[in-house]
DNA sequence: GTGAAAGCGCTAACAA
DNA sequence: TTGTTAGCGCTTTCAC
């Protein structure tokens, strides 16, 4: 750390020609002579260059929009919590000159993605970072991001289909596996284990099937295959299936644990839980809803997998602004880990700072 | 965001004077009479300046250096981990000129601190990180740091007394009502559940008594406080304790969950309850040391409580390097989650590449 | 195809 | 106590 710092002047020095043909160069802009060109290229070589950054943006008044396309935060709560992560980031990346612009789509409306995933192109960002709920809406676009030269980062719902940049978010076989392994943890007895998919299509939804997937094949490698059920409750407002899940949660005594699949479909089975003053079955959920919170606050609930969408966000949004701005290409696939929650970590993981 | 910028020159034209006028009250280098003050103020109230900090960086050629005193990283694999977060953050931050230089202790020798604490004083580091592991050897020379106005960030280790300008780390209490909750989540029925202290003296160590105190608290609220055991092993090379140790584990019928507060105390009991092919104990320890995590794959421990050493150094890095370069003080408490590691979710932890 | 030069916003040294 | 000015390292325009 003794020799200091080699600037783009050292650099045009020792090969001889200007300061201007040297960032010619460092950038291929084209318009340099082959023999200007090997001279630079030769003392590059030679040396170990670090462009300062800080001077760079100075230097280059550009800045940078990235584009977020994400579920309407006001509508959601856990798309809430990523726009914090996305917030956040943008305060910190400001200075830098990379400015957020925010594109939001209706959750409950899958028709609503098209048009504003078209204004998303019409503003042209220079990257965009994209929650693609909604697989057979979101497919048509990223040919055309890929069209425009627009790096796409993915996050929370994986669709490899795109070959983003980067994909940001958990691995859900093994989150179905954590799930199983935590029901088949705290009771080591005989017994049944359910899985719920509740309020969704399953059929439809490849990250349901996935989290299926992890929960049975945790139960086979422990050789309890035979104690596993699976239930599909897309629309609980239809009676018969509303009776399916009270029959299983409240008269079938051998069930021993329960993991529902999505984050809004543990409080209905807390619920009935809580009437009935059922006992001795485990559950677990998904994410840190208020309503999840409160049940597991209760004792109903005993673990909840948290997929932390608001540090996914902030590094969605972080890894767009270094690409752009470093040109440094994030890992393809950052998987987050999959945090446990309980009642006793649960402050721990509210309280928190840090993104 | 329509509205550009303002610059200092704005600010000097708006107030009547000029940009070196400007800088010196910004920065109250004082040489500024009462009337150019009072100017400059009023129009600094009046617009909403956020200084350029690019700019700044690259006009004052200033860096700031921060020395790391922390237990010698190739000694220890979990102080390894704080050392990988703090090279992470330096990394990053060699940019914007801040600097990173190591003072490394003898992790077995508390009077190796000392001296190398008196390093960091002559090093005159315009802000320091500390992971204050002995409390009675690092007490005088938070007074020191203090009179040299050297701001002093703690990891790991709290020490109120040293008033410090942040501490990063987990709450050990609620740390203990962690382990003790995991441990009765996994055994409703009857029993009985220790905590281990092993391989350091507990009334020496408020770390190890916190930790206690938490797992007493959560049996206590649970009214099963008479079914928790507390054993010292301060050294189990001391035949006695062995076989205190060998009698819990091999012939305690009753005894259904173990704790062990320090993270390499719980390897000694697993590599035990391995031998003899004991089951039915369930096991939580701390940290992902490499033997915790071979018995955690193994089956032999049930979960391990993260204290993400790697993370808490990154933080602890940018918290300083916040404050010296942006001013930013850094909230006086954070508290990390407590991570529970699970052999199902270690793996997502272990490739997660963010910090 | 090339080099010189101006400028990004801020700091700090230097005259006045 | 002031204003002016010369950088910081890089980008980018503009003559040549």
């Amino acid at each position: 750390m003794i020799n200091k710092k080699i600037r783009i002047k050292d650099i045009a020095q020792l090969a001889g020609v200007s300061a201007g043909t040297v960032d010619r160069v460092l950038h291929n802009r084209g318009k340099v002579s082959e023999e200007a060109l090997q001279k630079v290229q030769d003392t590059l070589q030679r040396i170990d260059y670090e462009p300062n950054l800080i001077a760079r943006t100075l230097g280059s008044g550009k800045t940078y929009h990235i584009a977020v396309l994400i579920p309407d935060p006001t509508l959601d709560e856990y798309w809430n919590q990523s726009f914090a992560g996305i917030n956040k980031a943008a305060d910190e990346l400001a200075h830098f000159g990379i400015y957020i612009q925010h594109f939001f789509f209706n959750l409950y409306d899958s028709s609503s993605f098209g048009s504003i995933a078209e204004a998303v192109c019409f503003a042209q960002p220079d990257g965009v970072l994209i929650a693609p709920v909604f697989y057979q809406e979101a497919l048509p676009f990223f040919d055309l991001f890929k069209a425009k030269n627009i790096p796409c980062v993915l996050f929370n719902t994986n669709i490899p289909e795109a070959d983003p940049l980067c994909f940001i978010g958990q691995n859900l076989f093994d989150s179905g596996k954590v799930g199983a392994e935590l029901l088949h943890l705290c009771q080591n007895g005989s017994g049944t284990f359910a899985l719920l998919h509740i309020g969704e299509n399953s059929s439809d939804s490849v990250h349901l099937l996935e989290k299926e997937k992890g929960f049975r094949a945790y139960f086979k490698k422990n050789k309890l295959e035979d104690r596993v059920k699976v239930l599909n409750l897309e629309n609980l407002k239809i009676p018969s299936e509303y009776a399916d899940l009270e029959n299983l949660l409240l008269r079938d005594d051998q069930l021993k644990g329960v993991l529902v699949s999505t984050s809004k479909g543990i409080s209905f089975v807390s619920s009935i839980l809580e009437k009935h003053g059922k006992r001795g079955i485990k559950l677990v959920g998904y994410d840190l809803l208020e309503e999840n919170i409160k049940f597991l606050n209760a004792g109903v609930i005993d673990f909840l997998i948290n997929q932390n969408p608001r540090r996914q966000a902030y590094l969605g949004i972080n890894s767009l602004a270094n690409f752009l701005f470093l040109k440094k290409s994030p890992p393809s696939l950052e998987l987050f880990p999959l945090e446990i929650i309980t009642r006793e970590n649960l402050e721990s993981y509210l309280k928190s700072g840090i993104y």
